[in-house]
DNA sequence: CCGCATCCTGTATGATACTG
DNA sequence: CAGTATCATACAGGATGCGG
């Protein structure tokens, strides 16, 4: 029994960098709930908005140029009056729903072990925790 | 004449809390290099803040304390002098692996699909991307 | 309708010094 | 060794109002 790898192994610290891109991706307090809605067909900067609910005009559009900066989203102007806006997933974000099931997955079994079976509608609170 | 689900489906925005919740285990600067080292094995206070370059004491005591409220790291001190304190991965943390690696395998191929491949060495900065 | 500019606040994190 | 206390700062996000 040596012990291998229990020096400062940059290789190891590499498996680091790209979960945290992924995470990245979807962090903060919006980029989910607006992917959920893209996902669920919302298109409309408005429709968007009403989907998630208490998001204001400006994060809703700093968020969708971040998602589209990822090509997650595509953003598409038609020319009317006044201006109409459409935001779609491209195929590739949707290739995102693997991560977000397995990320739902998990945090659903993690929601019953911290909080009791019947607690599972409860908002998550830490401060609760200790 | 239901309106079909474009309304504001509560049930739909269910999925998000807990994927939400999952993202809020993993979120923050530190919270995954911490656990990779514990997933590696290491132990002592000292020894994950050595494997976690750049955490302050200050953080990695606190995000410590975050993942033992969450239930996925185990805190044993052992009654020596100086005092010695042992840091283990629950049984249950280790099935964060399962999300760390789907999380892993799309941020690989995100690396690559917004960098070239060449680039995957690269650590992400989204200021580039405009 | 679809945003952007401005200003403001809270929270996460950093720096540093100290203790059992 | 394994932390805590205190102060400082940067940045995410909220509120509000304007503009093509």
């Amino acid at each position: 029994m040596e012990k291998p790898d229990k020096s400062n192994h940059s290789q190891c610290t590499g498996i680091i960098r790209p979960v945290q891109d992924a995470l990245d991706v979807l962090n903060g307090k919006w980029k989910l709930p607006i992917i959920v809605a893209l996902l669920h067909g919302y298109k409309r900067f408005s429709e968007i908005s009403r989907q998630v609910p208490g998001i204001t005009d400006r994060m809703l559009s700093k968020e969708l140029r971040d998602l589209e900066l990822n090509q997650l989203v595509k953003r598409k102007v038609y020319d009317t009056f006044p201006v109409t806006v459409e935001y779609t997933m491209t195929p590739y974000g949707e290739t995102l729903k693997d991560v977000i099931s397995a990320l739902h997955i998990w945090g659903e079994k993690h929601r019953q072990k911290i909080f009791g079976a019947d607690l599972v509608n409860e908002p998550v609170d830490k401060s609760n925790l200790g």
